[in-house]
DNA sequence: AAATTTTTAGAATTTTTATTCCATTTTTCG
DNA sequence: CGAAAAATGGAATAAAAATTCTAAAAATTT
């Protein structure tokens, strides 16, 4: 590795971290390289773990590791743990400890059910966090702001959520209609041309739901599904699937990140048409 | 501190610590308290400092924190630290990084606004779990389990959290009723003696809700208020009033929290019920 | 294929960090 | 109040960790 090619600049955030280490990875020597492979897979361990430890894991020398770390900008191994050390300062300092107490209040009790739901809650929106898949959520965004009007259609669990979504696209001056099966209407010859139907539903999925997203799109109209699985039964009717992972505990779900997702759907269609 | 008040046990699990600090927390010298005390509070940061570090911010000498360590039944600090290095597999090295990466993808855009959501609800969901008062919550599920039949009001944006109560307690078979303000009906007079209300507002608060809450009030009926402030405008009609600190992200608000708490309420209201 | 450069491994060294020990202070109890 | 016990602070020591250095091995170039 030519002297000319170390950017001496050692990165000052775990970003710039990231990025250098894409940057310089391919044209690194077998060892350096095996040392940026797992240190790119276990970045989370670099504030707890000691030179011989991650070069233990990454099967090099500790001398390899160090001369790692000097590549990537750093002085030596201390100055970049002290990066990672610094960046670690998550959630848990009250967090943590109040969701112990909670579920301390005894198998059963109210708090301790609250933090289950915590919990399930914030794991959902984590997992979307990671899973989201932004090229269809673009797509989505796109049908519906060329839209003329927005159908929802949610029921039994997903219901709040299509409540939650007519009620930010009217915020919004979004013209959205809520298909609410109030007295088993059905009002699928509300869809004209030029519409746009956005489902919701989750396992176990609502037949009316499935239904009306197969009408709209026998009829052309662009269907835009938002469920659990992209394989469910709104895939072959639907032009774009998102999917929220949504965890579970019992028998109910948090329901967090399908709101979360909903939220951003309505938001970002109703800055898109301005 | 007598000998053989030391559980020579060393914890074996995050969870033994706490219980373990909290149990020796308050027969403990002065200094050795102030350890104690400063570890509770700072407790993930043990696994990224050194012995001089805490002890510096506990403001006490190296060497009190060892004492300390060996009190909770460790060897010495080296031990204890072991078991926060290990328990320390936090949530961050994917969904960290996917914030960042989302919330780069440009102000506005569609992913960049999820970003900024998820973020809105996890902060809400940690909020809550450390603003929540035990009391007012076990005192609400007694008010709900006691009820005969359960009425649930909540409109505009705290109608979906009402339609998913309304779900939850007809799973659990609890009988409730949604007050929806469907054809501006409203059906005040469905409250019967021995029924309660559970009523949901948010600022700006809805009329409609308040004067039922008010009416439920005047008739000597229960109410239990989720709300957004102890001191809103349902505080001088419910028995009981929960609050939870949700946090906005531009004019829309998460729910997260709002329907982690009513989620709660409403499946310890059907155990209660058995 | 020889010469040059780069890369590597591991031992040696330096630095940092943890731990112990004991003289001194504070507290407790008769 | 005075003696005994407990707690404390800080210096001394031991252990662990980081870092450097060099001879040997690979890789590259001519």
């Amino acid at each position: 590795m030519d002297i000319s090619e170390i950017n001496d600049a050692a990165p000052t955030s775990v970003e710039e971290f990231r990025e250098r280490l894409t940057e310089v990875i391919d044209d690194l020597p077998r060892r350096l390289r095996q040392c940026a492979e797992y240190i790119a897979a276990n970045t989370d361990r670099i504030a707890v773990s000691t030179v011989a430890e991650l070069a233990a894991g990454a099967d090099v020398p500790p001398s390899a590791l160090m001369r790692f770390c000097q590549i990537l900008g750093f002085s030596g191994f201390s100055e970049m743990q002290r990066l990672f050390r610094g960046a670690y300062a998550p959630g848990w300092p009250d967090y943590a400890t109040r969701l112990t107490n909670l579920k301390q209040g005894g198998a059963g009790s109210p708090s301790a059910l609250l933090g289950e739901f915590i919990e399930a809650g914030r794991a959902s929106l984590e997992a979307l966090a990671s899973s989201v898949d932004e090229a269809s959520l673009h797509q989505a965004v796109e049908i519906l702001a060329k839209a003329e009007t927005i159908h929802v259609v949610g029921l039994r669990r997903a219901f709040p959520v299509a409540c939650y979504l007519a009620y930010v696209f009217e915020k919004m001056s979004v013209p959205a209609m809520l298909h609410d099966g109030v007295g088993k209407l059905d009002h699928r010859f509300a869809l004209r041309p030029g519409d746009a139907l956005l489902a919701i539903t989750f396992a176990p999925y609502s037949e009316e739901t499935i239904a009306l997203a197969q009408d709209a799109h026998d009829r052309r109209l662009p269907v835009v599904a938002l469920t659990d699985r992209v394989s469910g039964p709104l895939a072959k009717s639907a032009q774009s699937v998102l999917t929220v992972p949504e965890v579970d505990f019992g028998a109910f779900r948090s329901l967090s990140a399908t709101i979360a997702m909903a939220i951003t759907l309505a938001v970002a269609v109703g800055s898109a048409r301005g």
